[in-house]
DNA sequence: CACAGGCCATAAGCCAGGCTTTGACCCTGA
DNA sequence: TCAGGGTCAAAGCCTGGCTTATGGCCTGTG
């Protein structure tokens, strides 16, 4: 059964008469006059009666239209649903986030977002950039805040990476240390020192800065806790490397923090599955993300504290 | 939202993928991809996730597929009665028809329509034939069995009328009257008895007749209770004309009747709206009341008792 | 590594469903 | 009797929407 012919029946039998159906679909009488008979046809039997003056139910017409109304108004409250999903005015986005971003970049945009839209929610979930590109692609996950170094998350996906700023990666030394007055080392001048290496892919990028430094670094421990990290630091067990957005997030006050030469910054990606930036939440969300992507942005928006 | 499109989405959303969806609706993947487009850009928001193996929903796409279910199986369950209505295991007819015409004519037709189609019911409603045609024409009632005289029921309606067979116009007279012998007496031997008129109608036949014959009857008393017109006949209070149907119906044991010459039959028709047999159910009941519309049709079903 | 086979989108072309136009009829009310 | 409402039927045209053809992407396999 034609389910356009179902609400053509009914708004005619509504109207009252074919004519005045017709007016309120915006078509001629004719046209409306044949989706009937048509419908008729295929139903195998009269639903209303042509009358002079208009047009009366028959029992099946009168059985078909309770139907018909259960139809248009399922499909009225689609529409409602669907437009308040379009408009901002409901959904919700699944987010994952590593850690120190998690810590510095979401907030401020989770909060700018749900001033701008309160009916939006946002699940956010901490995950390593890993683990958050699977979740991504298993659809667990509708947008991935990651980092990669030196393009090794951006090549070969089948994500969107859509980039979210950079994150310098800075030395980090006990308050003491000898290097702590030089404006910016270089990392040769720290190939004897005893280092913290920090998650798997950051110790890569250790090796990999140190190696094009010429030496291999002296690694004694290794954490992905920038708390950790520092707190060995301060008590003068190595030295590190850790990005800025993990520093903004927590600094220890017993450490000394420099920009350092010869070492890549890590870059930022909002990762999503291809098109599912086309959901206007999922939309609304990355863009948040983005405007607060540069450090500099997240800092201002930070330090401004909560907005009326 | 065109709910077409909505149905399609909901082919596509089970089967998996659109090529699935399409093959499910017997139509190219191309044609299928468009519609979800256009349903996309109508509803404003991705509603799936494209990628390689198929296709993964989005949240408004979960939303519209909840909606879409009740949709179709609101359809599917309006497609099941209409169904039943059109192929009679359902319906109800409600039917009008006068006194004698219910006694005789309507039981055994309604028993054999109960035989043939159980699903079926009929409601029946006594009433005089200008009632009874109001009714039809206010939508009250669907089929009315009605009578007529000299075609005056025929002329100017905007009902339709099949003819569902005569009925010849009987002399009822006293056992013991002195034209109880003859075969065939004329409507002029009567001019000096005293009368008894039944209904407005009937009388106005009666009067038309005994016009024709050249003398205008005494008329003593009136009823259109077929069996009070007897009784009086049977204590020797006057004569009567009675149709076939109504002795039929009853015969008193003290009365004779006999044809007589000079009267038309009435005639009877089944009315209802034009267009309204178009209703299954409403033919059924039609076909079945035409087929013992023939008094002789009647009879035999009558004595022929109750069928296994 | 190439290739087949699944998925998808896009572009172009063409057919027919379905709309409009036109005309006729019927009934009601002025 | 005519104006105005209702209906159906027939014919013509237009465009929505289908098909065909093509290409891109990803996966799995010889």
């Amino acid at each position: 059964m034609d389910p356009r012919r179902l609400l053509i029946f009914r708004t005619v039998a509504r109207a009252g008469s074919i004519s005045a159906g017709a007016r309120e679909l915006g078509w001629t009488q004719p046209a409306v006059s044949q989706h009937l008979q048509a419908l008729e046809r295929e139903v195998g039997s009269a639903l209303l009666v042509r009358g002079s003056g208009g047009v009366t139910l028959t029992e099946p017409g009168r059985a078909l239209l309770a139907h018909a109304d259960a139809v248009a108004s399922r499909l009225q409250v689609a529409a409602a649903e669907l437009a308040d999903l379009a408009q901002l005015r409901a959904g919700t986005v699944r987010l994952a986030a590593f850690p120190s971003g998690a810590a510095v970049r979401v907030p401020p945009a989770l909060e700018r977002l749900r001033r701008i839209y309160p009916g939006v929610v946002v699940h956010l979930t901490e995950a390593e950039p890993p683990e958050a590109l699977d979740a991504v692609r298993a659809g667990d996950v509708d947008v991935a805040l990651v980092f990669g170094y030196d393009d090794d998350v951006a090549a070969d996906t089948d994500l969107v990476l859509v980039p979210a700023g950079g994150d310098r990666s800075m030395l980090v030394l006990p308050r003491e240390h000898q290097l702590a007055t030089r404006r910016r080392p270089s990392l040769r001048a720290l190939r004897s020192a005893e280092w913290i290496a920090g998650c798997e892919r950051c110790r890569a990028h250790l090796l990999r800065s140190c190696a094009a430094a010429g030496f291999e670094p002296d690694v004694r421990h290794e954490s992905d806790d920038y708390v950790v990290v520092q707190n060995l630091v301060a008590h003068g067990l190595g030295v590190s490397l850790l990005p800025r957005t993990a520093l903004d997030a927590f600094q220890h006050p017993e450490v000394h923090v420099t920009a350092v030469e010869g070492v890549s910054p890590r870059q930022l990606y909002l990762a999503h599955r291809p098109g599912a930036d086309a959901v206007p939440a999922v939309a609304a969300v990355l863009s948040q993300l983005v405007a607060f992507g540069t450090p500099s942005a997240a800092r201002r928006a930070h330090s401004s504290g909560t907005p009326a």
